[in-house]
RNA sequence: GGGAGCAUAGCUCAGUUGGUUUAGAGCAUCUGCCUUACAAGCAGAGGGUCCGCGGUUCGAACCCGUGUGCUCCCA
């Protein structure tokens, strides 16, 4: 077969994944194996995989191919979450503007079903470049957070956790999105630094009617004045303690509220007198919860004043702000107005501001639930890579941690199983059979025939929680057979980002349900930015498009490149050049296929071998490739992967194919053995195998061609590692700076390659060159070389390592460059002295340093002492 | 404002408990090659005040202190 002068990846990586499907190699059923087990983090409904997606599922499935070579009953779990806010927000927005149909105009059901809809196009969309980058996932185990027993499970939790008393409902002071229309958690809000604007507004004293009886208060949001209760200021602030006892009306709507001292106020602040609003700010609440003031909430839920404002109503709070802020100019109720650096919260998913806002809502006690969890890392039972950067982010947050707000003003999610009657007695069960049954226990004086059902749902984090737990019916069937074998997981792989929505909830949720940790390692990935480390985002249009990718680089290149160029908890700069590597990367290997096919078909029998210099190709590259091995086997065990790629790259790329390819290369017009060459077939086999996790397609197919397989690559069990053999690796080095040192002087002296050159060698390791000799003189193109030999003629003295070279050629040397050369290394050589020299000289270190390192420093001022001799008795002859 | 981390070649990063020659890799750069697997290639080369300062030590890229700059997390 005729093959193609590049690789082409599209048509391969079809073909392969399908096999692979076929074969079933990606299911998994519990056995007598290990099981090594990864939840997928579950990506959105809302869209498409984006670059931090691909990064996640590469990482993933690297450590899942890896862990079935090395003999585990391997099952990773897909899935999609529903992503309750940012879906309903998209399918909202489809529904208008495909549609024209505003969610008001909808029931929850029929609402539902579009919802529904929705997830089956984007979950299959995601699906499909989950198949397209190679992902060893196990379809049969396809999992969704609002599928029938998740939706149970997450009720059955939501239930206990109630009965438990871990989950409460209150009015507290949440954080509202006034677009979503919902309540959020405080992992929602995102804080961001923004110049606003404090203004410096008269409150008039209600006593005493001059016009210029009046105190001034600095605030920040003019539009919440008419929800002002009272204001305030230090006790210990000289400038208002006449005010006790005293009155003031607010602005524009001429309420009366009464001066109030608290030490909470900061005297420095603004005027030192504050406006307290305790529906808009979470410290006035308190203030107003200490002092029995009122609550009025101004604005409604969609940022709107309300008609509790009383003016302006239904105005936008900041088209509102305007113009109370320019009413209150023309009253000349302004007396100035200042620039202000201050910290807003936003809405995560909808980006508008939030709203402070006094909310009955549903919130989980978190303390106890943050005991075990932080225990499972501090005590090293759950490990985190890279280790130092996130433990101490994760201990804060636990140790700090509030109460989770957990309603959600949504229909798109797991509706609450709390059931009203008129007056708002409930009650918590998963049916309303059931719920009325409890009602009547706990409330036996009603006569009540109908309850009705809690319209919100639940935060999507609260039922993710529970993911590596209910995909395998962990909760709904607890202690079945798969939860048993699977849990806990091996490895968790994911974004530092939500290390508290959902790491640190699994964790607690895991420990509160299954008693043990929901997984082993923790391995965060870093964010994913372009070349010039900005963020990926829609507005900068810089997100590549991965499938597009895919068709211009192939699969296997695409996992290259973003691996190669991302280091372990690093964020990763993606840059297209590096999938151009992987598309060389392809390329080499291919080719080297193609060499090794030309010598398939040209071999003879054995006793025409190579003779020595290709028995030391091949041991030598043993010993290589079992080192090399040994390498990537201990840095994939720290997660290392982007290192062990590199390893990988290096051992192929120069060691196997610019090193032991061209020293096992037949010279020409001769033949390969059969021997060598079914030798270098299993090295090229190892090879595959190696990268295999890396780049699947490709080795898969590469595998096949090379010879008639009785198995796949994706199944084979890794083989043995070998020990390598130093001495063999120290020759193969001599061999390589020879090479090396020689094609340099006939560089630098311009004598072409197909000029044969003679070598005199200067050595005292004869052994080692009769073993390399003959690959020595094809791979510089020497005619002879002559050992210890005086030469009769001139030539170029090259030092390599501790022997001295005479080059000599057809071609008129430069004396001068050479002696230039030689005496550049005779200066750091020098020096170099010198600094040993210094050393050794020193009696503290002599006495003080381990007794090997003193031994080393000695060898090394004999070494250097010798090239210098070496060295300056070359430069005499040539001088 | 509180906390954490980082700073090594033009870029992205390695550098294991302080001593393996005057610090390594990939990419980029420069030079020469269409050499019978590969120009998506081969061969070779150049490139560093290890952020500044001070300290500990016989010895510091590595440990300690301090300054500067950047990043992230939390309020």
């Amino acid at each position: 077969m005729e093959l193609s002068k590049h690789y082409d990846p599209a048509e391969v990586e079809a073909k392969w994944y399908e096999h692979w499907l076929s074969k079933n190699y990606f299911r998994s059923v519990p056995d007598e194996k290990p099981p090594y087990t990864i939840v997928i983090p579950p990506p959105n409904v809302t869209g498409v995989l984006h670059m931090g997606h691909t990064l996640n599922e590469t990482v993933q499935d690297i450590l899942a191919r890896r862990a079935r070579i090395n003999g585990f009953n391997v099952c990773w779990v897909p899935g999609s979450d529903h992503a309750s806010i940012a879906t309903e927000a998209k399918v909202v927005d489809m529904l208008k503007r495909e549609k024209n149909i505003e969610k008001n105009n909808l029931s929850r059901k029929e609402f539902l079903e579009y919802a529904f809809e929705w997830k089956e196009k984007y979950g299959n969309i995601i699906y499909g470049q989950i198949k397209k980058l190679g992902c060893s996932v196990d379809w049969e185990r396809v999992s969704f957070t609002m599928d029938d027993h998740y939706y149970k499970a997450v009720i059955k939790v939501f239930i206990d956790l109630y009965n438990k008393g871990k989950i409460y409902r209150g009015a507290r002071m949440i954080n509202w999105d006034t677009v979503a229309q919902t309540a959020l958690s405080d992992e929602e809000v995102e804080y961001k630094e923004v110049t606003g604007k404090l203004y410096y507004i008269k409150y008039r004293l209600t006593d005493g009617h001059e016009e210029n009886n009046f105190i001034t208060i600095a605030t920040q949001r003019p539009e919440t004045i008419m929800g002002d209760v009272a204001v305030c200021a230090n006790p210990n602030d000289n400038r208002y303690t006449q005010l006790k006892g005293k009155k003031v009306l607010v602005p524009l709507i001429n309420k009366e509220v009464p001066v109030i001292f608290d030490e909470y106020v900061d005297k420095d602040f603004g005027t030192g007198m504050l406006k307290i609003t305790p529906a808009h700010d979470i410290n006035d609440f308190n203030l107003g919860l200490k002092y029995n003031l009122s609550v009025i909430d101004t604005l409604n839920p969609d940022g709107t004043l309300s008609n509790a404002a009383q003016i302006f109503i239904g105005e936008d709070r900041f088209e509102a702000r305007k113009k109370i802020v320019e009413e209150l100019y023309s009253k000349g109720l302004i007396v100035k107005e200042e620039t202000y650096t201050t910290r807003l919260g936003y809405s995560q998913r909808t980006q508008s501001v939030v709203e402070p806002k006094i909310s009955t809502q549903w919130f989980v006690k978190m303390k106890e639930f943050a005991i075990p969890a932080l225990s499972e890392v501090e005590n090293g039972n759950i490990k985190i890579y890279p280790g130092e950067k996130f433990s101490a982010t994760y201990k804060y947050w636990l140790e700090n941690v509030k109460d989770w707000c957990i309603s959600r003003q949504l229909w798109w999610g797991q509706q609450i199983p709390a059931w009203y009657d008129e007056d708002g007695n409930y009650v918590v069960a998963e049916t309303e059979q059931e719920a009325i049954v409890l009602y009547k226990n706990n409330f036996p004086e009603k006569d009540v025939k109908e309850l009705r059902q809690d319209e919100d749902v639940l935060d999507t984090w609260f039922s993710s929680w529970l993911w590596p737990i209910e995909v395998f019916n962990g909760i709904t069937d607890p202690g079945n057979k798969e939860i048993n074998y699977y849990y806990p997981t091996s490895v968790l792989v994911t974004g530092q980002d939500i290390i508290f929505f959902w790491v640190a909830r699994m964790i607690m949720a895991g420990m509160e349900y299954q008693h043990q940790k929901p997984f082993s390692d923790v391995y965060f990935t870093g964010m994913v930015r372009d070349s010039q480390g900005r963020k990926m985002s829609k507005s900068l249009g810089n997100s590549p498009d991965l499938l597009l990718l895919i068709k211009e680089y192939g699969a296997d290149a695409v996992r290259f490149g973003i691996m190669i160029s991302s280091p372990a908890g690093n964020d990763l700069l993606f840059d297209e050049k590096s999938l151009e590597q992987g598309k060389h990367f392809n390329n080499k290997l291919w080719n080297a296929l193609k060499l090794i096919k030309i010598w398939h078909r040209k071999q003879t029998p054995d006793s025409t071998e190579q003779g020595n210099s290709s028995t030391f190709a091949m041991d030598w590259f043993e010993s290589r490739l079992a080192q090399a091995r040994g390498e990537v086997n201990a840095l994939m065990d720290q997660y290392k992967l982007s290192e062990s790629l590199k390893i990988i790259y290096s051992l192929i790329w120069d060691d196997f194919c610019s090193w032991y390819l061209e020293w096992i290369k037949p010279p020409f017009g001769k033949q390969i053995s059969e021997n060598e060459y079914a030798k270098t077939v299993y090295f090229f086999e190892e090879l595959l195998h190696l990268l295999h996790p890396f780049m699947p397609f490709i080795t898969e197919e590469i595998f096949h061609l090379l010879k008639p397989q009785h198995t796949d690559l994706v199944i084979k069990p890794a083989s043995e590692i070998n020990t390598s053999n130093e001495d063999m690796l120290k020759s193969g080095t001599i061999l390589q700076m020879l090479i090396t040192a020689v094609r340099d002087a006939r560089k630098k002296h311009e004598i072409k390659s197909k000029d044969a050159v003679t070598l005199f060698i200067e050595t005292g390791n004869n052994t080692t060159y009769n073993a390399i000799e003959s690959i020595l003189l094809k791979q510089v193109n020497a005619a002879e070389i002559f050992y210890n030999t005086p030469a009769e003629e001139k030539g170029i003295n090259i030092v390599c390592g501790n022997d001295k070279i005479l080059l000599q050629s057809h071609t008129e040397v430069d004396v001068s460059a050479q002696m230039e050369q030689l005496q550049k290394d005779l200066d750091y050589l020098n020096n170099f002295l010198i600094a040993v020299e210094k050393k050794l000289s020193n009696n503290k270190f002599v006495e003080n340093a381990k007794p090997e390192v003193v031994d080393l420093e000695r060898k090394k001022k004999a070494d250097a002492e010798s090239k210098i001799t070496m060295i300056k008795s070359t430069l005499d002859k040539l001088g």
